[in-house]
DNA sequence: GATGAATGAGCCTTCATTCAT
DNA sequence: AATGAATGAAGGCTCATTCAT
């Protein structure tokens, strides 16, 4: 056989996209991506058959990570504002650890390139989270609202904080703590 | 005289620029740009000598249009949830209106090619707002955040709603109302 | 007004193409092309959108140049034998002089790039030619012969002589002599 | 022995080149010819070490091939005009039977990519034709051209004939006729 | 030998910006 | 000031060829 395409290579190509977005935006070069990752600009193409597959696995990749924090170490029971308050901890934590894929991330989001299938596929890798979703959305307010305005309004609340946690990182733990009182007044107020 | 006829080729260039981005996106071609205008190619860099002027000009012109709409016939005094209530109509009303211009918007705020100081002066724009969202902040639990997370907040929860009325506007009543009690709870919950 | 697209810019692009091809084949780059006309790359796409269409204008010019050529100081009447026989010298003479349009030619004419619009459009140019060409089928033998079949004959042994000459142009008057003779065989014999 | 197995390879190959270039040119990739073939891309160049052999093995693979099946159940002896017709079947026979073949030649016929080797070695291949070549120019009017001439002369009229056959399949037996005609008055009229 | 990923030069085309008219 | 052709630096992508497995 021959070699074949390494999950080391296309992850380091991911990785590369995310701090070249953060430096120069999405019309960042396929090329300088290629270097940024120490690939050849061919063997991007090997990988990500066009720059807007690039971007949408990007998307999914983000996405999913960011998902996967989110719920890390939190526990099945106990008082649900101290589960909430535990994830909301795992959020501001991740955009801390890895500004620069916030700041992808938020390029990514109003993108024309994103297509609405991996939007769709996106939906369905934060899957995990709807259990907890609907618990936040039924225990309070946000119970009879269209489900597209709450996700949209969690997730409004949520970036507001990380990215004033972000602007000000010395400010990091109060800001942390009045952008959760925001959130629970958003949910249980 | 000779000025007059060139701020309404200027008006013409910045309202083409939102119908292209939003149809196109920030990497829309300013030769695409001036022909929607009516305007040859050359002239576009007369009245703005780069892209990223014309970029960062049409941002400002985007806020003010919108804070210049959020002020229309707010009542100077009466209870304060009513004065609160008719601005977030006005603010739904604009985008309702103008779609394009809050698709381009939402680009444009998380550009690169945005400088600081463009967004310094578009907060000195926003300016009139300031003794309403002053005391939007004082008179209720964001008394005590700082003013980047509460402007942030704000603005989450405003283009959450505003967003999700756009991808449903068939629901634009039902979702207004609904945005406004989160919008509510966050103030003054 | 600004400058104006000249028509000595679009014949020079035309012209280096030529000599590009010669030496190159289809496959020679635009820029090369453009470096060759003493024009810069990105001007050659103000003349011509695509290589494509460059190459079909190009296998137009050639084509309508060589009728040109063909028919002229021809006289309108005298022995059909004596007008034929002037052509002939025509045709020769414009492949001796022009080794590399007729090269360029010779790769055109089997280019799949080559649309069946420009062949039509290229027939209707040599529509001067229709009349001569009546004239040497329907007083030969080639009379009750399909036109398409009759044209590619007669082009098949024009070629083959035009083809012996450029490979050796010193025998250049035995080849034309010989050449006619079976010409002349093939419409009169 | 181990040659067996390469044999087939290397002929799978360059079928599937005829293929390949019949639909998309010379211009198309190795990789899409070696996929044709059923072959991984890097063998292609354990066969051929360059695209450029393999253009010109192609040459010679399909002029060979031609002129085997020209010879096929030719008499001996007989009259020379019966023996010149069934060589004229056989090979619009052939052009008929493989279109695609004929069609990679006409590219490979002016290309650049064919070196003058590989043309003589081409002529030497046919030397089988020679023999009768000769009885065709010796007995009658090409008997003093020049060789070069002469071959070229030939094989104008039989494309001429080959391609109005292909270009009308229906019409296909009175083309082969009236190509014939033309045929012997060019060698014998 | 076979495979197919890796490489990087090169290609066509686009586009912000300049400049002749 | 207005126009639009001219410019040339990029950019995304392709492809012949090489090389690790």
């Amino acid at each position: 056989m021959a070699r074949q395409k390494s999950d080391e290579k296309r992850s380091a190509i991911l990785q590369a996209a995310i701090r070249v977005i953060d430096r120069q935006g999405l019309g960042a070069a396929t090329a300088k991506i290629a270097a940024e990752a120490g690939v050849s600009n061919g063997s991007l193409f090997t990988y990500f058959p066009t720059k807007a597959d690039l971007l949408n696995d990007l998307y999914l990749e983000i996405k999913s990570d960011m998902a996967g924090e989110l719920m890390q170490g939190l526990p099945d029971d106990g008082p649900f504002q101290d589960r909430l308050r535990h994830a909301w901890g795992n959020w501001m934590d991740w955009a801390s650890a890895h500004p620069a894929r916030r700041h992808a991330m938020a390029q990514l989001m109003v993108s024309d390139e994103i297509s609405a299938a991996t939007r769709a596929k996106a939906d369905a890798i934060a899957a995990p989270l709807g259990a907890f979703l609907d618990e936040i959305r039924t225990g309070g307010p946000l119970r009879d609202m269209p489900i597209g305005l709450a996700m949209r309004l969690i997730d409004g609340v949520v970036t507001a904080t990380m990215d004033a946690v972000l602007a000000e990182p010395a400010k990091a733990p109060a800001l942390r703590a009045a952008g959760f009182d925001a959130f629970w007044r958003l949910v249980r107020g």
